[in-house]
DNA sequence: AACTATATGTATATCGTATGACTATTGCTA
DNA sequence: TAGCAATAGTCATACGATATACATATAGTT
């Protein structure tokens, strides 16, 4: 899993988004460093929901304008918390790595 | 940086190893997840070389085979560090929105 | 002689993401 | 009232890191 991916989902864990709040949500989450397109965003979001990771949350028209919800699906939240696994591993691991070689110097 | 860039990285962080002895180390650091193929491994080191996130440490010839050391440099180091930074932060606004979920029920 | 492990590569395909152009509506303001 | 920014979403194409499959060679094992 991306980045990209898993800032949506992260967002999506809080509660429901409409896509154009996740541009903003998502930007927020990675403390500015990432940027999602439109493109990016929907194209994902599609492929999330295909793999019932997330689901639609309904539909909603404020000001003539379209708001498409989505939420998280229980498999979606599963699936979240593996990843946070997986990187609290790595950078576990990584970690310890750094320090042997600040420690030993280089072998 | 995706997982194996991760991994290699990580792994030479300890100290010199040669290509073949990655393929073992960083399926060990990943807890047996991941198993790189040598293509994966070689061009990666490649574009690493490029980036000068890792250097060429000697060749070595044991039983008649060529052994081709790399390792981290500074450059190298300070990348992975913030990748790891990058991973910490992630996975820690990953917990809080589990956590919002799973204390709030879903909105 | 065949097979496995060690060791290093190349060529091509795949897949998630990036990029950029596009459509459409509302609200503001000059 | 024309023009512009902000909101909301779609579509087509390109990119890049990795995956996959293949190639090559030596050493030791069965």
């Amino acid at each position: 899993m991306r980045e990209p991916t898993f800032l949506i989902l992260t967002a999506l864990a809080r509660g429901k988004h409409h896509g154009y709040s996740l541009l903003a949500e998502t930007k927020k989450l990675s403390g500015g460093r990432v940027t999602l397109q439109p493109g990016s965003l929907y194209t994902t979001l599609d492929r999330l929901k295909e793999e019932e990771l997330v689901q639609d949350a309904g539909d909603e028209i404020v000001d003539g304008r379209l708001r498409r919800y989505y939420t998280l699906t229980d498999t979606g939240a599963k699936a979240l918390e593996r990843e946070i696994s997986r990187l609290e591993s790595n950078a576990g691991a990584a970690r310890l790595s750094l320090q042997a070689r600040a420690v030993g110097g280089m072998a």
